[in-house]
DNA sequence: ATGTATTTGTGCAAATTTGCACTTATGCTT
DNA sequence: AAGCATAAGTGCAAATTTGCACAAATACAT
């Protein structure tokens, strides 16, 4: 239990672990074992109990883990124990359904600002925001200090965007427009295409 | 160059470089090397040749890859030189997001029917779709012979439709709920949640 | 108290995945 | 024609990831 750097695919498999801890403690569950946990996510129990050990030493023997304390231990790991704010950019159809979408708050981030291009949408209502002009995006992000952005702009568009919101001081963002983007290293980039899930899935398809 | 299974992990690439193959053709580009398909998608040279070479020798020693030629392999390895037809389930906020979305058909899928339980939404349009009652959708797929579908349903709902689903021979799922499924392992299940991949960045984040 | 059934945390081995570096082939320049 | 630069395909070693299996700890029943 050394300070080496964790494995990103461990830390990967965490915020899956903090979700279902989180259903379970719904259904009014108190304790639950890696074996459980891992039925529920078809992962090896020997996986989850390895992964939980990298930060400390979270379950008990012959009980297994409380579920609302290891909840907060991987909140505080995740740096989900806090609400991040938010820049959304791109005001279509799927922009307006991610600023409508009341998941991300519980879960640690709000949106506090979304941004779109066409003349027809800024100003208007998306979700309970309303929509700013991209124009000014890099001194609005500085001054409200916001660190994280979702990406919902054509594809021909995000790099540009991404450009600005990396000289903007974003420090991750979730990019739902199908190309990979060049950002620096230290910032954080994901990326979400169902294609590209569908296609891994059809592979096995005959 | 046996027979043998190939990991899933490789499987799971391979869409990626199609994704950006598919770019370089809008290009006018006629030949990549790995080296150059790598450093757009930040994987190595090496890795690429590997991967493309559990499926034969597709490229030219000192020349590279011919751009058009190896979209139609990755196509057809991964089964989508044909277009695949999907149910889409939820037609609510994101539901009509992905009924609009005109990114699918020229990947392989076409979007075929709408369904959703909330009566003042079936019979409406939802793109280019009427929606449809969700009480049929068994008898509906397996008439149709559909065999991929989308969720997009509340959490809460997706393990019933997920069971109806596999009922009427759905070989493949694509689940925007944020939940785990359980489902027979001869049927492929792929999941987009993005507060996942907000977390999985902001653990970098002091 | 004692014994039994659980379940964690972990050392170690197995399996998987990655990538170096080399051979071979190709095209281009001189 | 010869030499050089480029780049694929691949054997092998390194690195990473997974999981078995066991000691230690706990709860609970008798
Ligand atoms: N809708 C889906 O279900 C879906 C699915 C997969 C991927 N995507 C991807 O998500 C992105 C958005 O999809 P969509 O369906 O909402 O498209 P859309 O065309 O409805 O919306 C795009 C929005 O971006 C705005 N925009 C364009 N250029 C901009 C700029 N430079 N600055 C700010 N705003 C700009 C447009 O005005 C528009 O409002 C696309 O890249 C698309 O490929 C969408
Ligand atoms: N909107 C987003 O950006 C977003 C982001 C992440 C995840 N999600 C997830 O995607 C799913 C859909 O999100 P949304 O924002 O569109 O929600 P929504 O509430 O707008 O839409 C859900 C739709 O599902 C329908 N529905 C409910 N039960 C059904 C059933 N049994 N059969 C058929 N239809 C049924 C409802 O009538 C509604 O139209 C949810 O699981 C949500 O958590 C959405």
């Amino acid at each position: 239990m050394c300070a080496a750097a964790i494995p990103d695919i461990i830390i990967g498999r965490l915020p899956l672990y903090l979700r279902a801890l989180s259903k379970m403690a719904t259904e009014d569950k108190e304790i639950t074992s890696s074996q459980e946990l891992g039925a529920r996510l078809g992962i090896s129990s020997a996986q989850i109990r390895k992964d939980l050990s990298q930060f400390g030493e979270f379950g008990k023997q012959g009980t297994g883990y409380n579920i609302v304390f290891l909840i907060d231990q991987l909140r505080r790991i995740l740096h989900v124990n806090q609400i991040w704010d938010v820049a959304l950019i791109g005001a279509g159809d799927l922009g307006k359904a991610i600023a409508n979408y009341g998941g991300f708050l519980n879960r640690g981030f709000q949106i506090v600002a979304v941004y779109d291009n066409d003349p027809h949408k800024v100003g208007q209502p998306a979700g309970k925001y309303i929509v700013r002009a991209t124009r000014n995006i890099v001194d609005e992000i500085i001054t409200k200090k916001i660190r994280v952005a979702m990406l919902a702009v054509p594809a021909s568009e995000a790099q540009g965007i991404a450009d600005q919101l990396v000289k903007a001081g974003i420090r991750a963002i979730l990019c739902y427009a199908p190309t990979s983007l060049k950002v620096p290293e230290d910032v954080r980039i994901q990326y979400i295409d169902p294609v590209l899930h569908l296609q891994r899935m059809t592979y096995y398809m005959p």
